[in-house]
DNA sequence: CGACGTATTGACTCGGCTCAAAACCTGTGG
DNA sequence: CCACAGGTTTTGAGCCGAGTCAATACGTCG
């Protein structure tokens, strides 16, 4: 099939265009693309859960996929919900090949499965994928203690105010008082879980930020007057201002 | 002075105890001894502020050193409380060389500062520096996880009773009905921020704790009458039992 | 003993959760 | 094009946990 072969071309590419491999060989980059393998995930659609052998890292290349735990009385704590370009279950390396988190596809979505002793051995051999992806998980750490921060400084509304304005090109910055259209980019019910809330809070959050900061809501779409009153307003109980670099 | 040259011999044997060094060569190893500088920091002394352009990245020799984030309209929020033998301040590496968070001392405390540049140098010209450290910030990631999942899926006696089993040594699993005693490692009120709750409420909810699960309190000793209640109670509503791995 | 910092207690408020019902979407088939 | 079924979101009422502010108790060090 002609369209398989697209796919897995643009895959490869998006590979070699990831961060963690840059500036390696072409040869030993070959290697790692002809190991790899796309796969198709439908919603809801497990990849791995906590606990579980790490048999591979995915590449996430379209869609959305959420990375979760799973308490022992049922209840899910949404750690991140990743996309396009970002990599998950890379943790378990460095955790005797143990997954310390599930992940689930929250839509259709097409990632890409790396045989974790390759990533493993291309580390270990190859000083400058070590190197990349230290840079990797060191701003994975910086978002988290982002994250941190946020649950326990901010409340709903500010918390939402974050989400949205994280959601925002950095260059808005520049222009802080021009009207910009966004849309939500998965359900509402996932953010909330996302932003440590139950939905029903997420939606009286939401108009309670509607009316202090002059955003506009109509479904998933959200039109922000300026970002003047929305970083205001989110932005003073937090550590850093709008635009927080490396929180994408 | 005998008593500085003891001083100094420590410091050089942690730090070359240190994971980070694991595996590398004596020479290599006695070059970075050399531009490692002990330093005796007093309560409260701040290490650096976020956004400070980093010097030196810091290795508790003694004492208690709490990071945190600041925020604009000046609350803190308690990111991590670490001791003897852990590292500081190196997420500015891969931060463009600023801190992510602030540091100060809890206690008089005595930390080792190690130029940033030299532990720079060394992650690029030895890679088992970089799989090393790649080790460390993995852990502290999951640490993170953890922390994230506690913030949003357990009431603030549960973390309590998470953070009491966590002081206890992973050999305590093995005995589960003995009676432990162990005492506070700083100040309630640290331990409450640490905790991402306010002292009033924890001083209420251990001792809420106390009745759901047999402890005793007197000051800063808590006895345990075994594991199994406090387990039960704490790590229903976490993803991982006692004794979790790594977050010691 | 007095003074200071830390911890506890009490009374009250408020944000976020729960449970239940209604409203809104979106896609499907008639 | 409409009706209907399924899921998602919103709204309502009531509750409960954690925060606030203020007063009191405790501990330790001078």
């Amino acid at each position: 099939m002609d369209d398989q072969r697209l796919v897995v071309n643009e895959c490869k590419s998006l590979l070699k265009d990831h961060p963690i491999l840059e500036g390696v060989s072409d040869a030993v980059l070959d290697g790692l693309v002809k190991v790899a393998r796309p796969q198709e995930v439908s919603k809801g659609q497990v990849l791995f859960l906590q606990e579980d052998e790490a048999e591979h890292v995915f590449l996430v290349i379209n869609g959305w996929v959420k990375v979760f735990r799973e308490t022992l009385d049922g209840e899910e704590a949404v750690i991140d919900v990743i996309t396009r370009g970002h990599m998950i279950g890379e943790g378990a390396i460095f955790n005797g090949g143990q997954h310390n988190a599930g992940a689930a596809a929250v839509e259709p979505s097409l990632v890409m499965q790396i045989p974790i002793r390759a990533l493993e051995d291309l580390i270990n051999q190859n000083s400058d994928i070590a190197v990349n992806m230290l840079h990797m998980v060191s701003r994975q750490r910086r978002r988290q203690n982002h994250e941190i921060e946020s649950l326990t400084l901010q409340n709903a509304s500010q918390r939402i105010g974050c989400f949205l304005l994280r959601l925002l090109p950095v260059s808005a910055a520049n222009t802080p008082e021009d009207d910009i259209t966004l849309h939500l980019p998965y359900d509402k019910s996932l953010i909330a879980s996302r932003l440590g809330m139950k939905s029903e809070t997420f939606s009286r959050a939401l108009g309670r930020l509607k009316s202090e900061t002059g955003i506009g809501v109509r479904g998933g779409t959200i039109t922000i007057p300026g970002v003047v009153a929305l970083t205001r307003y989110s932005c003073s109980a937090c550590s850093t201002e709008f635009p927080c670099k490396d929180m994408q």
